[in-house]
DNA sequence: ACCTCCTTGGAGAGCGCTCTCCAAAGAGTC
DNA sequence: GACTCTTTGGAGAGCGCTCTCCAAGGAGGT
């Protein structure tokens, strides 16, 4: 084995020119002659060269790769049960595909591997980073940015910090849901918010909880969950037991939503006469739900492209400013409210 | 920015010692004076010394990092929509880490692309691919296999190439649901296959029909789907309109199982009183339908993984000759059947 | 005390590529 | 026809690292 393959001297050497020269073919950087071109690219078919990717990004200090680190809280790879995930990678390499780049998949659960990725682009492995975090103790942002690191985040960071992100509304998604269930009528209605050390849970939890306020409900009961059908399961279990009489319940997200719609069928009630069921993602599961769920819309394969675009545009203008993308959530309306 | 870092020859200088030396002790290769290595690694902390990637695997040739190639046939990032997806890449992620390893993902939808992977592993930009492809006819296993790249496959090739894979007992998994299906005394069984050129699917069905045969049930109805729940749905409608009194269905995947379910509800159908209804893949979906799936298990993650480590292992000892592990799928019984 | 063997540090040759200089040659200009 | 200006190919210096060789010094044997 040992694949060592015909370098550009082997090439060069058969068409009889000089590296530089069949560089400039290779790359296309300034004029060369026709003829000469030619001929350069028949001793590369003739070989089957291919440049080496490590000779050429040391000198060129650019790999054409980036991380995409995926920042969860729980164990590991659990995280790609989550359809959340799938969406940002899909978003992602929907994007860097068109570019050429390619992105390395990352977790970052420990400490441990929060070292790894640090070093992994210290070492110049990749050219930058893409970060998705949910949790707004996050460290990497500060010691990304403090490596130098060029690095777009999925959400805004926990404490502000000159670093490039998107981000979505949720605030405005909060009160979106709240909107819907008080237009149906609703007059007891709880929440089940997604882990409050997570910003966006608890940004959509104080829009829907503004909304309600501004409308003549002041209080509204809320159960932690932690994202997952199970937890929204218990939490709508919790829920039921001290507010029987609800008939409106707003999910942070469409796993719990549906977690929350078992129980509401399980006990006999009716989804959405008895109780509407609000969720946020609009997610594959929203679909799949029985009934269908009325839902928050994140957009998150557009946002994912996005957060990718501003990494490579910063890559390509390294003098730039950060920037922030803020995009806006939307009402899904199906059954379920 | 062009953030230039210190190199070897800085921590060298600041050292006292040779190039040589300092990268001894980084590496851990041979024997250096302990007194020596305490001055090195002060030195190191000082200057904040990372080794530079692309220099190290231009003289190493090796690059820390695999590619997990995603031959989906449909357009592009829509596969991650598919759990299976998401759990290969769970299983893949969380054996490489462990390994230090890391995996730079890509799709292969288009010749383009396909093109691309090829170019990529040439250039040695990844040590390996792991290529995870459904469809018996696709090219990439050959084309790796002849540029000399270490592949591990995910599912046998559609050719007998000589070529690592790992895969699972699709056949016993057919049998395993035909005999659930009989064993709840169904008289009138249908099935929903998967895409016919995909030979997981092939072989689901044939095992099905195979266990169906020998227990008197010469004819099954099958109609073909996508692998997905709207796929599903179309199917079971077309088998309810043809087979009205269908009793048992064995659906090649949980997503069009959860479709077909979804079809007998809406027809006023129990499952499983009146349709019994057996899944495959016993994926995120199985159990958050309802009722949740009877299902056949396979052990997507482990299975990963033990491609990753087979991957691995080839890379270390390249003489080795192509090896294949065979899973045993298992019968997962919930409700539905 | 001499010789051999083993341990350990340094020198330096690349790995394959890009890119800055230079030089040569051709194209204009007056 | 002598001059400058532009175009285009070649030479060669690195990029930062690993690793083979070599030499120096100390330990052990006789």
């Amino acid at each position: 084995m040992t694949k060592v393959g015909p370098t550009l001297e082997d090439v060069a050497r058969i068409a009889g020119v000089s590296r530089a020269t069949v560089s400039r073919v290779v790359n296309g950087t300034r004029n060369v002659d026709p003829n000469l071109q030619e001929t350069v690219r028949n001793a590369i078919e003739q070989t089957g060269y291919t440049p080496n990717h490590a000779a050429r990004s040391l000198v060129t200090r650019r790999t054409g790769t980036v991380a995409l680190v995926i920042s969860g809280a729980g164990g590991g790879s659990d995280v790609f049960v989550d359809p959340f995930f799938g969406r940002v990678t899909a978003g992602v390499v929907d994007f860097l595909r068109t570019r050429g780049v390619h992105p390395v998949l990352m977790l970052a659960d420990t400490d441990r591997t929060r070292a790894d990725v640090v070093e992994f682009l210290r070492q110049g492995s990749a050219d930058g980073a893409l970060l998705v975090t949910t949790h707004a103790a996050e460290s990497l942002p500060e010691r990304l940015l403090a490596a130098g690191v060029p690095t777009v985040l999925y959400a805004r960071p926990g404490r502000p910090l000159p670093v490039s992100y998107v981000d979505l509304d949720h605030q405005a998604g909060g009160r979106l849901a709240a909107a819907r269930l008080m237009e149906l009528g609703c007059t007891t209605v709880g929440a089940i918010s997604g882990p409050l050390d997570v910003l966006a849970s608890q940004d959509r939890l104080t829009g829907f909880r503004e909304a309600m306020a501004r409308n003549g409900f002041p209080y509204v009961p809320v159960v932690e969950g932690g994202f997952t059908a199970a937890s929204g399961h218990a939490a709508m279990g919790r829920l039921l037991v001290e507010h029987p009489e609800v008939d409106g319940v707003f999910a942070a997200n469409d796993l719990m939503a549906q977690g929350a719609v078992d129980v509401l069928l399980e006990h006999g009630l009716r989804v959405p006469q008895d109780v509407a069921v609000v969720g946020f993602d609009d997610s594959a599961p929203a679909l799949a739900c029985r009934p269908p769920l009325t839902t928050v819309r994140q957009p998150v394969e557009a946002m994912a492209a996005k957060m990718a675009e501003v990494l490579v545009t910063s890559l390509e203008d390294p003098e730039q400013r950060p920037t922030s993308v803020i995009f806006e959530p939307e009402l899904v309306i199906r059954a379920s409210a």
